[in-house]
RNA sequence: GGUCCGGUAGCUCAACUGGAUAGAGCAUCAGCCUUCUAAGCUGAGGGUUCGGGGUUCGAGUCCCUGCCGGAUCACCA
C-alpha cells in the first residue's frame, strides 16, 4: 500500500506540502491553494505558489522550485514537477493513481459517507390543490428529491415531506365552476385524471369570471367593485365561508374535489420517480401558528396595534413590520407558516433543519419566517434554508396559466418518452428486448434526459426551457451518461464471460494517459458530493458526472481492452470501467436518474 | 422608488469561491464504424465575460458607478 491508512491521495498532498513548507521555510502553511492541474500542462495537481512568497521570502519561481524538488525527494508520491509562472505542477506516480483506484474500487459506496446520525427535513412540491402539476413543479420536485438523496450521501437520515395547499379561494373556484357547469362530472365519468378535471374547472371559472367583470363594466361598475361583485366570485366566496364554518355539504365536496386531485398527483408523482414520507395539509396547520405568535406576543416579541391586529417588527433586520395576525385574528401566510415550522420540530426531534424548495418569488417571505422564528428563541431557525431556484421561461416568454401557456408535467413526462423511444427505434436499440424492457428502457431515457436537463443549470438561476433542446439525446444530456454506462457494462459482461477477475492491481503498470485522466476524474467524485451537498446544487453532480462520462469516452475510444495482452494490465482497464460505471450509478442515482444496463 | 438576483461564443450553460492563454454542449464545417455499443470520438472556426473606473503579483469573480432583464416590497397564498 502506498497510501497510508484511510487518508486519500489529495489529503496525502496537502500533508506532505505542508511539511515540505515547514522544512523548508521554517512556517506553517495551514492555507494554500491545491487545484487540478490545467489539462495544457504536465501533472495533475498544481500548488499556487504566489501566497506562499511572504512566508518563503523568495520569487514564487523559486518558492514553486524548492517546493517541488523537496516533495520529489521526500515524497513517495510525487514522481515530478514542473514550474510555470508561480504555478507548480505536480506530477504523480502511476503507483498513487493505482492505489486511488484499488480504493475506489474496493469500496461499495466509494465517495459517500456513513450514517452520521444526522437528520434534515426537506419540502418539496408543496402544490396548490386546484390544478395540475407543471414544468415548474418538476424543477421543484427534482431539486428537492436531488437535494434529498445528496444529504442521504454524505450521512443524514432525510424527513421528505410537502405541505398542500388544500384549502382557501383557489380550490373554491374550481368548486364554484364544477357546481354550476361540472353537470356531476367526475374522473371516471369524463375519462379525465383527477387534477386535470379539477383544472378544467379552474379555468373555467376564469372564463367566465372574466365575462362577468366585463358586463358589470359595461353597466358602469368599476374593475375593482365588480371584480368583487362578479356572480361567480361571490359564489366561490361564500364557498370559502361555508368551508370555513364546516358546512357538512360544502365540506363533502371539497373532499371529494381534493380527493380526484390527489389521485392524479398520485399518479404523477409515480412517474416522476418522487415520494414523501409525510404530507402536511394547510387545512391541519392553518390555524397552527396564532397559538405561538399570541405566545410571542405576551413575551414581547410581537407588538399590537389599536385595531387589535398583531405585528413584527423587522426594522432592525432592514425589514419592514409585517402583520401575523389579522384584526379580526384569523392568521395571515407566514402565520401558518410559523405553526407549521414549530409542528415539524415537534414531529422529527432530532431534524437539525428544514430546507425549502421554493421558488425564489418567495424570498422575501422566508427571509421574514426565519427571522420570526429566530426570534422566538429557535435554535433551529438558523439551520432552516430556503433552497430557492429561478423561474423555468419558455422560448415563447413566461408560463401563464391564465394565457395557457404552461407545460404541463403529465404531457411533457409523455412526450419526453415518446421521443426516447422513436429514436430509440431509430438506432435500431430495441433488439433482443422484451416489450417490457423496452417499455422501461424508453421511460428511463425520457425522464432521465428530462432530469438531466432541468438538473444540470444552478438551481439559483432562472433558466430557459427549449423543448427541442430538452429533447435531445446527445451532447451534455442524461441520455449521453445513461449510453455510457450501458457501454461499460457491456464490456463487463464480456469480461465476466471471460472470467475476468479484479483482484488487486499491480503498482508497477505505466498507465496510459486517458486512463490517467479517468482516475482523476474518480477521485474527485467524494469532494464533489460534499460541495454539491453544501451549496444545495444538483447542478454540481450533474456537471461532473457529464464530465466522468465524457473522460470514460475519450479512454473507450483511445484504449482498448480486451486485445491487451498483459493481464495486469487488463485487470486495471476493467476495474477504471467498472468503477466507472459505479460512480456514474451512484451520481445519477443523486439526481434521481436510473441507467440501463444496455441502450 | 427601496431591497435582492442575474447579464460569459449565434443559442443553452460551466468556470473549484481571487489564479495560468475563460471552458463544454447545441448549431456550422472537416475527419473516424471489418476491432469492446457511432446516443460515441478527433479537429476547425466562433469572446472587448453589458459599459466605465478602482483594489493587487493576478479580476468573469471583490469595491464604486452607469445601462439592461427579472423577482420582491399585500391584513393573497
Amino acid at each position: 500500500m502506498l497510501l497510508t491508512s484511510p487518508m486519500n491521495l489529495d489529503q496525502t498532498l496537502r500533508f506532505e506540502i505542508q511539511k515540505a513548507v515547514q522544512h523548508l521555510f521554517s512556517s506553517t502553511a495551514d492555507q494554500f491553494q491545491l487545484q487540478p492541474t490545467n489539462p495544457e500542462f504536465e501533472g495533475s495537481h498544481t500548488l499556487v505558489c504566489f501566497p506562499l512568497t511572504k512566508i518563503s521570502k523568495k520569487g514564487p519561481e523559486e518558492t514553486a522550485k524548492l517546493i517541488g524538488e523537496h516533495l520529489v525527494t521526500h515524497t513517495s508520491v510525487v514522481s515530478g514537477y514542473n514550474v510555470v509562472k508561480g504555478f507548480l505542477n505536480l506530477v504523480l506516480k502511476d503507483a498513487a493513481w493505482l492505489s486511488v483506484l484499488q480504493a475506489a474500487h474496493r469500496e461499495v459506496n466509494f465517495g459517500h459517507l456513513p450514517q452520521s446520525g444526522k437528520e434534515i427535513m426537506v419540502e418539496y412540491s408543496s402544490p396548490n390543490t386546484n390544478k395540475p402539476l407543471h414544468l415548474g413543479h418538476l424543477r421543484n420536485n427534482f431539486l428537492g428529491w436531488s437535494v434529498s438523496e445528496i444529504y442521504k450521501a454524505i450521512g443524514y437520515t432525510v424527513h421528505r415531506v410537502q405541505i398542500i395547499n388544500d384549502r382557501g379561494i383557489h380550490i373554491c373556484k374550481s368548486m364554484a365552476a364544477w357546481k354550476l357547469f361540472g353537470n356531476s362530472e367526475t374522473p371516471e365519468s369524463s375519462g379525465m385524471k383527477g387534477d386535470h378535471l379539477v383544472g378544467k374547472y379552474y379555468v373555467e371559472f376564469d372564463k367566465h369570471y372574466k365575462k362577468q367583470i366585463e358586463e358589470l363594466k359595461q353597466k358602469g361598475i368599476s374593475q375593482e367593485v365588480a371584480e368583487k361583485e362578479a356572480p361567480i366570485m361571490q359564489l366561490a366566496a361564500d364557498l370559502l365561508r361555508k368551508w370555513e364554518a364546516r358546512d357538512e355539504e360544502t365540506v363533502a365536496l371539497w373532499r371529494t374535489m381534493n380527493g380526484w386531485v390527489y389521485a392524479g398527483f398520485e399518479a404523477t408523482y409515480k412517474r416522476m420517480g418522487v415520494d414523501f414520507e409525510k404530507l402536511y395539509y394547510e387545512s391541519d396547520t392553518y390555524l397552527l401558528g396564532k397559538e405561538e405568535v399570541l405566545k410571542g406576543l405576551e413575551r414581547g416579541v410581537f407588538f399590537k396595534r389599536d385595531d387589535g391586529s398583531v405585528w413584527v417588527d423587522l426594522t432592525a433586520d432592514g425589514l419592514d413590520q409585517k402583520v401575523l395576525l389579522r384584526a379580526d385574528g384569523t392568521s395571515v401566510y407566514i402565520t401558518q407558516d410559523i405553526g407549521t415550522a414549530i409542528l415539524r420540530f415537534r414531529d422529527f426531534p432530532n431534524i437539525e433543519g428544514q430546507v425549502y424548495t421554493v421558488g425564489n418569488e418567495q424570498e422575501y417571505h422566508f427571509k421574514v419566517l426565519f427571522l420570526i422564528l429566530n426570534k422566538l428563541g429557535y435554535a433551529w431557525a438558523k439551520k432552516c434554508y430556503h433552497l430557492s431556484y429561478g423561474m423555468v421561461d419558455l422560448p415563447t416568454g413566461k408560463m401563464k396559466s391564465r394565457e395557457g401557456t404552461v407545460v404541463d408535467a403529465d404531457d411533457l413526462m409523455a412526450e419526453m418518452v415518446t421521443e426516447a423511444e422513436q429514436q430509440t427505434r431509430e438506432l435500431g436499440k430495441i433488439e433482443g428486448l422484451t416489450v417490457d424492457e423496452a417499455r422501461q428502457l424508453f421511460e428511463m431515457i425520457g425522464l432521465g434526459a428530462l432530469k438531466f436537463f432541468l438538473l444540470k443549470v444552478d438551481p439559483k438561476k432562472r433558466m430557459l426551457f427549449d423543448p427541442n433542446e430538452s429533447i435531445q439525446l446527445q451532447g451534455f444530456t442524461g441520455p449521453f451518461v445513461q449510453y455510457t454506462h450501458a457501454r461499460i457494462k457491456a464490456i463487463l459482461r464480456k469480461a465476466a464471460e471471460l472470467k475476468i477477475q479484479v483482484s488487486s492491481l499491480g503498482e508497477t503498470i505505466n498507465l496510459e494517459k486517458s486512463e490517467r485522466e479517468v482516475i482523476q476524474v474518480l477521485n474527485r467524485y467524494p469532494e464533489k458530493v460534499k460541495e454539491a451537498a453544501a451549496a444545495y446544487s444538483p447542478a454540481i453532480i450533474a456537471n461532473y458526472v457529464y464530465e466522468l462520462a465524457k473522460e470514460y469516452n475519450q479512454f473507450y475510444q483511445a484504449v482498448p481492452i480486451f486485445s491487451e495482452s498483459d493481464p495486469a494490465k487488463l485487470h486495471v482497464r476493467i476495474a477504471l470501467s467498472e468503477v466507472t460505471a459505479k460512480v456514474i450509478r451512484q451520481a445519477m442515482g443523486l439526481l434521481g436518474i436510473r441507467v440501463p444496463e444496455r441502450m
